[in-house]
RNA sequence: GGUCCCUUCGUCUAGUGGUUAGGACGCCAGGUUUUCAUCCUGGAAACAGGAGUUCGAUUCUCCUAGGGACUGCCA
């Protein structure tokens, strides 16, 4: 019999606007651990700043890890038994706990206002130092340790506001902890400072909630961002205050900026043109709008398949994964220490990945809404598909199908200038003319392998030379010097529709 | 400033004392393609620096440098 408690993790996002990519990142390998080992997934919403709530901001997390494909098994949706999973629900409980915390010791009240607290700040700044609530300096604080307790009692009494802050152990000493990714990480009681565990407006801060519900969700290991491994010995501590069992931690590298220094931001997004966040948001306050994978035509396999490669590594040279495939090889042995750039060309080429893999079928099925914005009424599937064959290879979304074939559906209206210039001249428009007409009358099947021999044999008796003929029917077929076979194209196009385009061509260009 | 974390091609990374330091994206060249793209082949491109340990360090230790995170009654 094994005692190994199953697997509890929690992905727990503040709805404080968009969930950014770096989020859902932590998100999946919440999901890929929970997977690999039978585990539980949770949601847990981290509402417990009033201030910074933003409205619709759940509900948008919600939407995209289930775009995503990362469905949770408890949460404020579904349920489950260690509910309610937000922790603006679970006020009530929080100050029983930093009060269990005070009576053991390990806390206290704290009546120094914002303000005072800043002045601290900027009395320290000034001499080029820093303030810290801390064993030094708590004792010339306002604080049920340093104040009579009848005067902390007067104060309780007539309802002053106050903290709580975590009594750090004045008996210095190393706390180490074991991160999956990190390995041994240590730190001194001794740098750390007092920290609020619960706040003048009723709510606990993060520390405290964070530890108070992995506890009583029973959840077994927390994976977050690195940036809460500066806040672990504090966690650690926490545990240890209540006396529980603290769960094992993995703080996962960050996703930095494509170029310059720092973490992946929204504004990186807005200047070098890629999406930020899982799907498009529209702030409500500002109504700005900032692009989404989804919108963009991200698929969300290769979204998702992409992020678990920023960070994390299988240690063979496979980098398309299924999610099926990705829960099978995850494992936090692989699962870098550095922060990792952000490639948006790479991000490219999961979707390029993705797409091709796709039947035609499928994709003529995607194409078609595009074709209805474009005006055009999409063809029966199994003409469109053929179309998608010929150019799906290079495109890296389906909307880029549209710029690569939109002369199957509509004749260019336009012809490009370069191409013109070099392909339309000397005997070539007197030739096209020829050609219009032998299109015209042509009576043997209209097949590319047909049309093509018979073309060839044509132009050799009009002593023209084959490449500068069939540049120059491209020009008129498509408008530029791009495209498929050029054969297909006539075969598909159809005979009719081919002589209109020449003829147009020979009169618009001259 | 303080604390902690990190450091292999431009980027994502493989590599756990002895390798021509491998792959992918991107880039360049050649081939194929009547065009463009695809595709194929090839190429340029990295162990931050310095001390150790060792017969031998990309791999282990230390120092330096660089980068990052945190330093809120935000998460």
């Amino acid at each position: 019999m094994s005692n190994q408690p199953s697997v509890r993790v929690r992905f727990a996002p503040s709805p404080t606007g968009p969930l950014h990519m770096g989020g859902v990142r932590t998100a999946l390998f919440n999901y890929l651990f929970a997977r690999k080992n039978g585990g539980t997934f949770i949601l847990r919403i981290e509402d417990t700043d009033q201030t910074r709530y933003v409205k619709g901001a759940e509900d948008y997390i919600i939407e995209s890890l289930k775009w995503c494909g990362l469905e949770f098994d408890e949460g404020p949706v579904q349920g489950g038994n260690y509910g309610p999973y937000r922790q603006s629900e679970r006020k009530a409980q929080y100050r029983e706990y930093a009060d269990l915390l005070m009576e053991k010791g390990h806390a206290y009240i704290a009546f120094d206002t914002a303000e005072e607290l800043d002045q601290a700040r900027k009395e320290a700044e000034a001499d080029g130092k820093t303030f810290s609530y801390d064993e030094h300096s708590r004792m010339s604080m306002k604080n049920s340790l340093s104040m009579p307790k009848e005067e902390v009692d007067k104060l309780l009494l007539e309802n002053a506001p106050h903290v709580i802050r975590f009594k750090m152990p004045e008996q210095a000493e190393v706390v180490e902890d074991e991160d999956m990714i990190r390995g041994r990480v240590s730190f001194r009681t001794s740098d750390l400072d007092d920290k609020v565990l619960f706040k003048a407006d009723g709510m606990p801060t993060y520390h405290l909630a964070n530890v108070v519900d992995d506890h009583l969700m029973e959840v077994t290991h927390v994976i977050r961002g690195e940036e809460w491994l500066p806040s672990m010995p504090l966690h650690v501590l926490l545990y240890r205050a209540f006396g529980w069992d603290k769960p094992i931690f993995a703080h996962l590298p960050l996703i930095l900026k494509p170029q310059g220094k720092g973490k992946l931001s929204k504004r990186d997004g807005d200047k070098l043109g890629f999406p930020v966040f899982p799907l498009k948001w529209t702030d409500p306050e500002t109504q700005e709008v900032a692009a989404g994978y989804r919108e963009d035509g991200y698929f969300p396999e290769a979204f998702i398949n992409m992020l678990a490669l920023l960070g994390w590594n299988p240690g063979t040279e496979q980098e398309l994964f299924t999610k099926d495939e990705l829960v099978n090889a995850f494992s936090f042995d692989r699962v870098n220490k550095s922060g990792a750039r952000f490639d948006p060309e790479k991000a490219k080429w999961f979707n390029h990945q993705y797409l091709i893999q796709k039947t035609d079928e499928e994709l003529a099925g995607l194409f078609g809404p595009v074709l209805v914005e474009k005006g055009v009424v999409p063809p029966p599937v199994d003409h469109l598909a053929k179309i998608v064959a010929l150019v799906k290879e290079r495109v890296s979304f389906v909307h880029e199908l549209w710029e690569q074939s939109s002369f199957f559906f509509v004749a260019p209206d336009a012809y490009d200038a370069k191409v013109v210039k070099k392909r339309w001249k000397g005997e070539i428009p007197a030739f096209m003319d020829k050609l219009a007409v032998f299109f015209k009358n042509d009576n043997g099947l209209w097949s590319a392998a047909v049309l093509k021999e018979e073309v060839s044999k044509l132009i050799e008796e009009n002593e023209m030379n084959f490449g500068g003929v069939m540049n120059a029917l491209r020009l008129a077929l498509v408008g530029g010097s791009f495209g498929p076979d050029l054969f297909t194209i006539v075969e598909m196009l159809g005979q009719d529709e081919v002589v209109t385009r020449i003829n147009k061509a020979v009169s618009e260009l001259g």
